[in-house]
DNA sequence: TAGATTGTTAATCGATTAACAATC
DNA sequence: TAGATTGTTAATCGATTAACAATC
């Protein structure tokens, strides 16, 4: 059984529950969080019951316990160093936008086609060669990739990091991507969302 | 009944379509298609199904024809202008992303709260401060909306666009956006994403 | 205790898969 | 005709929602 939504929702209750952490709120009820996330309370403790976590029907949740609940089951305590590919305007948006913020999951290493970013370090993250992707992958243990290079080389990489050792992909490129072995492909197709939000935008559902 | 597969996979097929016609394939048998699209035959031809289109059983399905009724669900012809809100590394990223593509569904207008911003054009997109969102909105009958602004302004701004008259938004902020009124909202969250992946990475399923 | 919430099971919903008669 | 594919219906699957006894 592999639970693809309730592993998505714990990573927000988790931005959620730290948030509220900060704030110096100990205790919350399965209604409190499910109102943040958007969800209901009925997932949310379905979601809760998944990491392993109990609750007080008088106190709800502690809030530092909940945290360390899901931190075991999202992070399991290990360093998890990722590669990118493709260093173009979505690239370093990417690099950006996780710089600095997931200890255990950061972006260590990226590598583009153009040689002359080579050797650069782009929002704290050292660029490469596309030639040294399989010795450096291996070399900083990575297991996961994001791909952000054009339709066309994206499944010529995909095979490539596959076979550096990479067991999970974060796609960005538009096209479907073909992964063997068991190794996990997300895709984030940013013009499929928006005709969706276009079709949608022009149905009447109010 | 709202299908978000299906529409989904549309925006997909029509891409695959497109390139099959460049190289001037003319018919398409559902499997092909699905084999394209990482789908399922029969997923493909219940999806064309719902376009209203028909094949024939020794010529499969007729490119143009497909593009054409895939179109007319998808796009209604229409123009769909967008507006893009937050021109920080993301935004750029978009701007370029969807540069010069999607002639019904082009970004005509980016707004984002830094002064020194308004008046540029980036990546083709004319940039407009804060204040002016409702009048541009309005002016240039903008029905979609692209969310990039930190966590912390995402909700702000899209009461914002709705109250401008905006009917779907797509949001990249990292935290979940209540629209009211059958607004439709497409979240698209790169840390829960990533988190999925990493988590499934470390799962054996090979 | 009374009352609200938790954990869990049964019912429902939406989407996918399997199956097959109709078709070219 | 024989054979492969289409369009569509029934069965299955996964996830959500509803419901409720157990709990503090």
């Amino acid at each position: 059984m592999t639970p693809h939504r309730t592993i998505a929702r714990l990573s927000l209750y988790r931005r959620l529950l730290r948030q509220a952490d900060r704030e110096g709120v100990q205790n919350l009820f399965s209604h409190e969080l499910a109102k943040m996330a958007g969800a209901t309370a009925a997932q949310v403790r379905r979601d809760i019951t998944f990491v392993g976590h109990s609750g007080s029907p008088t106190r709800g949740y502690d809030v530092r316990e909940l945290l360390d609940s899901i931190g075991t089951t999202l992070d399991a305590g290990q360093r998890q160093p990722v590669a990118l590919v493709g260093v173009g305007n979505l690239g370093r948006a990417i690099l950006a936008f996780f710089h600095g913020r997931h200890p255990n999951l950061a972006i260590v290493a990226a590598f583009d086609a153009d040689p002359h970013k080579a050797g650069r370090v782009i929002h704290g993250c050292r660029c490469y060669p596309m030639e040294q992707m399989a010795e450096v992958v291996k070399g900083e243990g990575i297991t996961v990739g994001v791909v952000a290079v054009p339709a066309e080389a994206a499944q010529q990489v995909t095979d490539t990091l596959v076979r550096a050792g990479v067991r999970g992909i974060l796609n960005f490129a538009p096209t479907p991507l073909r992964a063997s072995g068991g190794v996990f492909v997300e895709d984030i197709d940013m013009t499929m969302a928006l005709e969706k939000v276009a079709y949608f935008a022009r149905q009447d559902r109010s």
